[in-house]
DNA sequence: CAAGATTGACACTTCAATCTTT
DNA sequence: AAAGATTGAAGTGTCAATCTTG
């Protein structure tokens, strides 16, 4: 009966929209409006400035057209600039703006805290084992992925 | 640097894109039309017949008004019929049709199969420990979560 | 032709508001 | 008022087609 509930994919699929929920209510009790993903998308530009919607799309396992939405809501918000590429003009440089970077710095803080909360049904030695094979079947799943990640 | 890319909510993320990437090809392979969320919703059609929304929706952990759009896509396909209920005309009375039926049962060896694709970056005591971390997680996290499981 | 980006189309997810019925 | 359902709006995710540039 209902054999369903207990397969691993629907228990991902809960389990992702359990830390989806936690994410933003951390974030918006905090007085914050970003979602994960966009949270994401403000990270990789911290550490690679200038770097072009494809190559960030790759970094963090994202689609490049879901990347672009993201963009579009960042820079709506001021959180980041897209310029024409000088060097190639198909490409559009990113750039994070001062007041991404102070939204990003606040966060992180929050979202450290928020994965603390995700695993909280675990005990100590299990929330390590499972973050080990979290990575594992990441890894061993990246290219069965819509969007592989792309490390550059 | 790029901290958030071990983190549990940025894996967790991921492993659902995987999951759902290897369920969509499974079964776009074997050539039926059909997400896995329909397939869920179809599941629980069988085993519980004149069920109303709200009720499904709780029963696979979705939201009321994803649950509405799914039903919209499943009747158009002919796979359920949907009537208002004669005892609460608030409520809407789901029934898997013949057509329903035989797609869920072609599928769902295809979805058993699927399933271990998606651990088979895992050994065989690491797969059995996984899945109890899981279910462990999503039991613990149900609460917070947008569409929490209901069961009747 | 290949690559970065965008657009249109469709599906899933959530929130707020609304409508009907209880 | 409370409950089942629907609608509108916004965000995420994927596919196919297109546009521009290399």
């Amino acid at each position: 009966m209902l054999e369903f509930l207990t397969m691993p994919g629907h228990l991902i699929r809960r389990l992702h929209q359990i830390s989806v929920s936690i994410f933003s209510d951390s974030v918006a009790e905090a007085g914050f409006d970003i979602t994960s993903v966009q949270f994401a998308a403000l990270s990789v530009l911290m550490d690679y400035p200038g770097i072009d919607q494809v190559t960030l799309a790759g970094m963090i396992a994202y689609d490049r057209v879901t990347i672009g939405g993201v963009i579009d809501r960042l820079e709506q918000k001021g959180y980041l600039t897209r310029t024409v590429s000088p060097r190639d003009r198909r490409a559009r440089e990113l750039h994070i703006t001062d007041e991404g970077l102070a939204v990003q710095r606040a966060v992180l803080p929050i979202v450290r805290e928020a994965q603390q909360v995700m695993l909280a049904g675990l005990g100590e030695e299990e929330r390590a084992a499972f973050m080990s094979m979290l990575r594992k079947l990441t890894e061993a799943g990246n290219e069965k992925s819509r969007a592989p990640l792309r490390l550059k």
